[in-house]
RNA sequence: GGCCCCAUCGUCUAGUGGUUAGGACAUCAGGUUUUCAUCCUGAAAGCAGGAGUUCGAUUCUCCUUGGGGUCACCA
């Protein structure tokens, strides 16, 4: 076994869905797990019971896969240092607890939620950090006995020295110091038994090896509880690797509040996999030169800690969508098809004519900037057309009605055709009929795609198809 | 409020003790297109402020200001 070994991990708490801001930092643990020949784990945090949802670890886990983001270990994979749900890792945390408790390090608490909850208002009142008074920070062996054998429930809280200071050097940020007075007796074991984050991951982190810690800017003020712990416990700390926050455009920590934050809401509007990760890892991270488009290969390549930011990054949706048009329009066609089509499926349009298929997804690749978009830009080609009052009444003015009798009559007459002779009945009847620009585009484009705007008329008619076009046109004459 | 973190165009960012401060999204203008979209070209747009160090600071230091995070038997 190689001690040096790079192991770093994701530990999400399974909320229901994945974050975009989870998203990105799983990307950065991956990328600098693949980048340096290290393990990836993913280890859910779910020691919380009152926010237990179900459901939620398997959406994760089949989320991260969607995305691409295969991990070592973890739930399903399995691995070395199982279990990966702390759920399950109940035992061994009591152990530690119990063990910093018979040393010293950590204390049991008999202070009920509500003197605690009395305690924190009026320190709130009083300007005062909100803090743990030690109440039973000190309490007597026998008191704690008595408290124990009346079957008083309890929690265990970290002894944290009251004075001096705790350092750390971030990978990001360098130097980080805190004064030990600052920092709570945070509680490590709940009264249910079940361990609170910090002595969790404190833990987990050590017995699984992880080198690198690689999260969120939002856990750099717990950092010395933490490292009080490992120091307790006699066990070296790992890394630390504070990611700068993802932002609200108002420059709060991004919340669901302000858009989407869910990365299978990005997956059902029809953004790609590889766009998102390709979007997400420039948030915080830049490459050497002024690239901006990388898969996700490149990435594993060229990934490094030393070019993190420190600031946070506004999650700028306009910028993602434009991203996601330029993966779509460098996306083959075979693979588009395969992409588009439950978007399809889900709008109930029926696309087992391939040859029609196949043109649409030629179509709105150039256009869509998302799978969804594609369906919006060609279901007219598959769907009855709906005109609002504006567009009937172009529909039925003289001009139009000329334009349609003309076109009825020469693809009746027609009986073979193709698009050039489209194109030439385009020029054709403008000639013919002395109609032009907007009186004549506008009049077909409604009739046959139900839009003033949209692809051109050749385009439309060869999707369409012979059949379809004069069925639509006829529909138009009075 | 205490503590901690941060600061280059509106946004994502590159960058250096001496640069015309570079790129991308968005915006605007022009071209292409019957239109829209795509695409191409161009423009506008930035080193928060003040001291100090220095021959010279956007870059280094300090202060101010601004923004953010965190202060749970949630992670």
């Amino acid at each position: 076994m190689n001690f040096d070994k790079i192991r770093v991990r994701f530990a999400p708490s399974p909320t229901g869905y994945l974050h975009v801001g989870g998203l990105r930092t799983a990307l950065f643990n991956y990328l600098f797990a693949r980048s340096n020949n290290g393990d990836f784990i993913l280890r859910i945090e779910d020691t919380d019971r009152n926010r237990f949802v179900p459901g939620a670890t398997e959406n994760l886990v089949s989320t991260l896969q969607k995305m691409g983001l295969n991990y070592d270990e973890g739930p399903e994979v399995g691995g070395k240092f199982g279990p990966y749900f702390q759920s399950q890792r109940t035992e061994i945390y009591k152990q530690y607890a119990d063990k910093l408790v018979e040393e010293g390090k950590a204390y049991r608490c008999f202070c009920s939620s509500e003197r605690l909850e009395n305690l924190r208002e009026q320190q709130l009142e009083n300007k005062k950090t909100v803090m743990y008074d030690g109440k039973c920070r000190n309490l007597s062996e026998q008191e704690v006995q008595e408290k124990l054998d009346a079957g008083e429930s309890y929690v265990i809280r970290a002894r944290i020295p009251k004075s001096g200071k705790t350092v750390y050097f971030d990978k990001v940020r360098g130097k980080v110091e805190f004064d030990n007075s600052e920092v709570d007796d945070q509680i490590l074991l709940k009264s249910d038994g079940y361990p609170t984050y910090h002595l969790a991951n404190v833990v987990d982190d050590h017995l699984m090896k992880i080198s690198h810690v690689i999260r969120g800017e939002e856990w750099i003020s717990s950092v010395p509880k933490h490292i009080f712990l490992y120091s307790s416990l006699g066990w070296k700390h790992p890394k630390f690797v504070h990611l700068p926050l993802l932002l609200n455009p108002d420059k709060s920590k991004l919340s669901k509040r302000q858009g989407d934050v869910a990365v299978e809401r990005y997956l059902e509007k029809g953004y790609l996999p590889d766009a998102i990760l390709n979007f997400v890892a420039l948030l915080g991270w830049h490459g050497p030169d002024d690239k901006e488009i990388y898969s996700i290969k490149k990435l594993e390549k060229v990934f490094s800690l030393k070019r993190i930011k420190k600031a946070g990054a506004v999650f700028d949706r306009e910028k993602l969508k434009w991203m996601n048009g330029q993966y779509i329009r460098k996306t083959s066609m075979p693979d588009m098809k395969r992409l588009a089509k439950p978007f399809y499926q889900k709008a109930n349009i029926d696309i087992q004519e391939e040859e029609k298929y196949e043109k649409c997804i030629q179509l709105a690749k150039k256009r869509a900037s998302t799978l969804q978009e594609f369906v919006a830009e060609t279901q007219m080609f598959y769907l009855p057309l709906k005109f609002s009052d504006e567009q009937k009444e172009i529909l039925q003015n003289d001009k139009s009605q000329k334009i349609f009798k003309y076109w009825i009559q020469a693809l009746t007459d027609k009986k073979s055709w193709d698009l050039n002779y489209v194109k030439n009945l385009i020029k054709e009847s403008q000639a013919a009929l002395d109609i032009k620009g907007k009186d004549f585009y506008w009049a077909l484009r409604i009739a046959l795609y139900g839009e003033t705007h949209g692809p051109g008329i050749d385009t439309i008619v060869d999707i369409l198809g012979k059949e379809k076009t004069l069925e639509r046109l006829m529909k138009q004459i009075n």
